[in-house]
DNA sequence: TATATCGTTGTTTTT
DNA sequence: CAACGATATA
């Protein structure tokens, strides 16, 4: 008697091919989780195989937890030994290892988006770059880009395109430079470093012995990097089992390449394909409608989702006259529906920007119904908290000037630019790291008064790093909040002083929790402490059993399921987002956002959308419902109550990207380009030609933004649809 | 060097 | 709208 007996034929098949490669084409909700946790089980138990040599990579925290706690429910304590872990957990602890071997200390800090920014910006202003349209987001984005695609500085530099290209590879180098001084990755590094770990022969090996079975869950998300990190661990024994479903890919932005798992049996020629159709999760209205949409998408394989659940309720779809009246409508749902026996937790509001958070959180509040957000402004970025976490950063690796120069002058210490400035000439005169600068403070030859605040801070810093070995986390944060004040001075911050005092304490709280949690006994190092900070997703504390309506994006909904949804702003330009209107590849990827959001939901969905909503705090009127409302088959849904027929009248609107209009599809008769035609770049991707200036330049709108081109090139480099 | 005030700018989506 | 940066003034 196997253990596989609980899975259906399709999953058994999946779960018993252990040795050589397979994919498994899960779709929403069709029991991929329990066929990839019994197939560990299955190995462990029935085979024989030891759960040392299993390693499997999932994308977040949550989704790791989760595996390793349903292995551990069928094989016991053995699970532990199995490697679970995210790609950048994986990519963290091996590059702890093997820092060396980079140039790092193993001790490195790990940069997020702020801290990106921070560093480029500082680096622009070193380079005095002119050009405005280069925002340090938009460098520190490029730079990301090219990161994902393996790109070096030096591959950017040798591309020299044009002007901004310039600009962004010299900060580019400047910036990769600038992370080795400051032991630190970004996230992308993880990644890269990671891979790069994996050219050495010898950490390859180790990696390839130990590794014997490698597993990928949501395979249609991995970007180039995480591929090439699978392919080479899994190139030795070639047992490599990749879960995913295409349909789902949406993190395309992020580097996420669909074409990894559409062409695996390419790649692995002797690939067993495994198909899991049967839903375990919604109704047969829900799955209806979702197929319905999806098969537009011209990556699809086509997969045919049934279940034997009943028909169950038809969507319920919901015309509001603005974004308040819409909020009214969900709260009114929930109230109705807690008098009817049904709890908060029962229900979930799916948005697809951060911002639509707001006027559901303000509706929820007044009429006191419990509720969680998830995503948007994470609690380890707010200011108060990120003060703290920058003194701790700092302490865990001195080298890290990002961190410092953020805490330096907080609380007001009266050390600024110039100061600062100063300090860094001595530092690099003297070749020392600018912390050990401002403990030679007195060589410097900066007045008395400013000396005597560095050198105090110095200490203050040198005394917490000397000691910091033999103190836990939550010590080191008591230090550093009475060695700087920073609650006396939170009071004289702004008006929200005491939310951000309730922040700082709620820190003590988190590294407290962690502390004591079965991983750590009560001892969690700074380093530890900070890593787990820099790693954490939206959803991993989410709670199934706390009686909260949950809301979050629909991006961070992937994975999870709900008894009752409500997708709301189902409205042309926000769903799909006004900028993916230019692009076949953008619109597939929204509707495969929109195939994600509907499969979310096991009972029930409403869909709703608004026909007026503050947008950047105006009003934009007379909003359009979306173009993936009409995509869903009639026989599903239920308007309950038909919107109002409005003019259609396109007024450009406000903020946001001008559509292109009729107007603007003149035709210049000597030019091969026409407005509106669809053109291909090999680096930009897909785009439109919005504009054919005097016959000599194209202006076309790429993906990341419009891009000016002479005619001559553009014959050269440009393909048409 | 700190603070006050004004103007600009942006918002997809995230490990 | 709100967060951030540039500029002026103490």
């Amino acid at each position: 008697m196997s253990i596989l007996n609980g899975l259906n034929s399709e999953q058994r098949k999946a779960a018993e091919k252990i040795d050589g490669p397979l994919l498994i084409l899960a779709g929403a909700g069709s029991g991929k989780t329990r066929t990839v946790t019994y197939r560990i089980a299955h190995m462990v138990l029935e085979k024989g195989i030891s759960p040392y040599k299993i390693l499997a990579v999932t994308f977040t925290n949550k989704a790791a937890k989760e595996m390793r706690e349903r292995v551990e429910n069928l094989i016991g304590l053995e699970a532990k030994k199995v490697m679970v872990s995210t790609f950048h957990s994986f990519g963290v602890r091996l590059l702890r290892v093997y820092a060396a071997k980079l140039g790092y200390d193993a001790n490195f800090n790990i940069y997020d988006a702020d801290d990106q920014k921070k560093l480029v910006g500082r680096l622009m202003k070193e380079l005095v770059v002119t050009n405005k349209q280069l925002t340090p987001a938009s460098v520190v984005s490029k730079i990301s880009k090219y990161k994902e695609d393996g790109d070096e500085p030096s591959d950017v530099a040798k591309e020299v395109y044009n002007a901004d290209t310039r600009v962004v590879a010299a900060v580019y180098e400047k910036y990769a430079q600038e992370l080795i001084k400051n032991n630190a990755m970004d996230f992308a590094d993880l990644l890269l470093n990671t891979n790069k770990l994996l050219d050495d022969p010898e950490v390859l090996e180790k990696i390839q012995g130990r590794y014997e079975y490698v597993m990928v869950d949501e395979y249609q998300d991995t970007n180039n990097i995480q591929y090439q990190i699978i392919t080479k661990i899994a190139k030795k024994h070639k047992n490599i089992c990749v879960v995913g479903d295409e349909d789902q890919s949406i993190y395309g932005f992020r580097g996420a390449n669909i074409r990894n798992i559409l062409d695996f049996e390419k790649e692995y020629k002797d690939a067993m394909v495994v198909k899991l159709e049967q839903n375990y999760r919604s109704t047969q209205n829900i799955l209806g409608a979702a197929n319905s949409i999806i098969k537009l998408n011209t990556t699809s394989r086509g997969k045919n989702l049934w279940t034997e659940k009943e028909k169950g309720h038809l969507i319920e779809i919901f015309s509001a006259s603005d974004g308040r009246a819409e909020a009214d409508y969900i709260l009114q749902e929930i109230i109705k529906g807690k008098n009817n026996g049904r709890s908060y937790k029962d229900y979930t509001v799916l948005y697809r920007t951060n911002a639509q958070s707001r006027v559901f959180e303000e509706a929820f509040l007044r009429h006191r119904i419990s509720y969680k957000i998830f995503g948007g402004m994470q609690f380890y970025q707010r200011v108060e908290v990120k003060d703290i976490l920058s003194y701790m950063r700092v302490i865990n690796n001195p080298k890290d000037t990002v961190s410092l120069f953020r805490i330096i002058n907080v609380p007001k210490r009266k050390i600024g630019a110039k100061t600062i400035e100063k300090i860094r000439d001595f530092a690099d005169e003297n070749e020392i790291i600018f912390f050990e600068a401002m403990g030679r403070i007195e060589e410097t030859g900066l007045g008395s008064a400013v000396k005597v605040t560095v050198l105090r801070l110095y200490e203050m810093l040198k005394n917490i790093m000397e000691e910091s070995q033999f103190l836990t986390a939550s010590e080191i944060y008591d230090m550093i909040l009475e060695g700087t004040n920073y609650m006396n001075y939170l009071t004289s911050y702004d008006e929200k002083f005491e939310a951000r005092m309730d922040n700082v304490r709620e820190l003590r709280t988190s590294i407290q929790e962690m502390e004591d949690s079965e991983q750590y006994e009560g001892f969690i190092s700074v380093g530890e402490f900070l890593e787990q900070t820099a790693l954490v997703a939206a959803t991993d504390d989410l709670e199934e059993d706390t009686d909260y309506v949950k809301l979050m994006t629909i991006h961070n909904s992937k994975g999870l399921e709900f008894p009752i949804v409500f997708l709301v702003g189902m409205e042309d330009e926000l769903f799909p987002s006004a900028k993916a209107d230019f692009s076949d590849d953008d619109l597939e990827e929204e509707r495969r956002l929109c195939y994600v959001a509907i499969t979310r939901a096991e009972e029930k969905l409403h869909i709703s959308h608004a026909s007026e909503r503050m947008v950047y705090g105006r009003i934009s009127y007379m909003r359009d419902p979306s173009r993936f409302l009409k995509e869903i088959d009639d026989r599903y849904v239920d308007y309950i109550n038909k919107a109002k027929v409005t003019p259609k009248k396109k007024e450009s609107k406000l903020g946001g990207l001008n559509l292109i209009t009729k107007a603007d599809f003149k035709v210049d008769e000597k030019s091969p380009f026409k407005i509106g035609e669809k053109v291909t770049h090999k680096k930009f991707g897909t785009g439109i030609i919005k504009d054919v200036e005097a016959g000599k330049r194209l202006v076309i709108r790429f993906r990341d933004g419009d891009k000016k081109l002479p005619l001559v090139l553009a014959e050269k480099f440009l393909v048409k649809e």
